[in-house]
DNA sequence: CGAACCTTTGATCATACTCAAATGCTGTGG
DNA sequence: CCACAGCATTTGAGTATGATCAAAGGTTCG
C-alpha cells in the first residue's frame, strides 16, 4: 500500500487537531499550505449561491487535504474542506511539498498514484449522480468507502466505522435525508447491508457491485425485490 | 487573456487533425502526451459499467487535452477525450511538456490558471447536476460557454456557434435530449435566449444567470413566467 | 433531564423520464 | 439536383422516481 507522506524528511510540518465541523480550508480562498489527514474523516463541499450544500468527497485518514493545490498555486480553492470527525491533520507548505514531490522518485509517484485515485472517484461520482438511480448511488458509495479503508487496512472483517451522517450522504449524492434513510433501509431489509453502532458492515459486497452498475431499466426489478 | 501554449520553444510537438466523433484519448488508458486543442470543440466522457455515457466537460480552443495527466503520470485517465467537430491538436511529450511549464515562471503560472479554471468548472458542474433543477442547469451550461468563449474572443457580440447535440448536452447535465429540448424551448419562448442556425445567442444574461443561481423553490415560479 | 439533531415513516406531489410518433435537418450517392 | 437514409429535434401522453412536508421516535451530549 502507498501512503501519504506522514513525515518527509527535511520539510518543516505542523500537526492540528479539528472536531467536527471545524474548517479545515475555507471555499475561494488560496492556501499556501496542503495537509494530510492522520486521523478521522473530512469532508469537501462546496456551496452554490443559491445556498445548497454539495458534498465533492469523503476524505479518509492517509488522504491529502487541498491535493488540488498541488496543480493550481496561488489560486483560490473552488471548494472547503471541513472535518468530519475529530481529526488531525499534518501541514506542509505547498511550495515546499510539491518541489520535495517532484524531486524525490517514490515520493512523486506516489503522490501521481493518489492524484489518480482522486480522479478516478471523483469522476465515477460525477457520472453516477448524473446518470444512476438512487439505490445505484448508495451501493458505489458505500462500496466506495469500504474499498478506500480496507486498501488502509481500516476495515474490520467485511465492516468499518461509518461516519457520515444520512443527511451528509445526501448532499453527497443529490439526493434528500429522507431518500437515502428509505434507500438504505431497503438494501437492509433486503439482506445486503447493515448499520449498527456506527458500524457499516457489507454483508454482499457482490450484489452491491451488480447494484451499483446496474441499467436505470434494471433497477426496478432489484428495487422491489 | 492567457493562452495554452500552442508553440513552446525546444519543445518537440506534432500537430494532428480530427473529424467529429473520432477519438483523441482512451478512457482507462495510459497516455504519453498531453494536447493543446487549437481549433474545434472536443469532450471528456466516462462510459460506466452500465454502458450509459456521461460528459464530463467540453473542451473549447485553447484547452488542454487530458489536462489531468500533468498530476497523474503514467496512471490511466479514468475518461476518454473525443472530437466533437472537426478540429486540430498540437501534442506535447507529457513529461517534458510538464519539465518545461515547471521550469519557466510563465508557462507555469498559464497552466495553474487553466488547473485552476478547469477544476472550478468542473466542481460547479457536478454540484449543479446533484443539486439544482434542469433549468438551473441550462442555464449555468449555457452561460459557461458562453464566458468560456467569449474569454477567448470567440463570440461575436452575445452570439457563439453551438456545436453539441442537445443529445450531448443531456449527457453533461444528467438530462434526457427529450427534457432538454423541451426546457431550451421554454427558455427561448421566454426571450432569454435563441437558436437559430448552429448560433446560440444570449438575449438577457442577467436573467440567465438568476435562473442558474435560484433556489428550487423559486424555480417554479421562474419557469411557468 | 432536556435540547438539538438525526433517523424513520407516511401522505402527497412534481420534476423529469419513458415511449412513441411526427417533423426537420444534413450529407451522400445516384 | 434530387431522393433518400440517418440523425437530431420536437411534441404529447402517461408514469415513476425521488422531493416535499410533517410528525413521531431515537441518539447524543451537555
Amino acid at each position: 500500500m502507498k501512503t501519504a507522506p506522514d513525515r518527509i524528511p527535511h520539510l518543516r510540518a505542523s500537526v492540528s487537531a479539528y472536531e467536527p465541523n471545524q474548517a479545515m480550508l475555507v471555499q475561494d480562498q488560496p492556501s499556501e499550505r496542503i495537509g494530510s489527514l492522520r486521523s478521522g474523516w473530512a469532508f469537501a463541499h462546496k456551496t452554490l449561491q443559491s445556498g445548497r450544500r454539495h458534498i465533492l468527497a469523503f476524505l479518509l485518514p492517509g488522504d491529502l487535504i487541498g491535493i488540488d493545490l498541488l496543480a493550481m498555486g496561488r489560486n483560490p480553492l473552488p471548494y472547503g474542506i471541513t472535518a468530519l470527525s475529530d481529526a488531525s491533520v499534518c501541514w506542509f507548505d505547498t511550495e515546499a511539498f510539491h518541489e520535495l514531490v517532484l524531486a524525490e522518485g517514490a515520493q512523486r509517484s506516489a503522490t501521481q498514484y493518489w492524484m489518480s485515485l482522486y480522479i478516478s472517484t471523483f469522476s465515477l461520482r460525477t457520472a453516477m449522480i448524473g446518470h444512476a438511480t438512487a439505490t445505484a448511488r448508495l451501493a458505489e458509495f458505500v462500496l466506495e468507502l469500504f474499498v478506500r479503508l480496507r486498501h488502509r487496512n481500516l476495515t474490520r472483517g467485511d465492516g468499518y466505522e461509518f461516519l457520515p451522517t444520512q443527511s451528509q450522504v445526501a448532499d453527497c449524492l443529490g439526493l434528500t435525508p429522507a431518500y437515502v434513510s428509505m434507500t438504505l433501509t431497503r438494501l437492509r431489509k433486503r439482506g445486503i447491508l447493515e448499520i449498527r453502532d456506527r458500524t457499516l458492515r457489507v454483508l454482499d459486497e457482490r450484489e452491491l457491485h451488480r447494484i451499483a452498475n446496474a441499467k436505470d431499466s434494471e433497477a426496478a426489478t432489484l428495487d422491489t425485490k
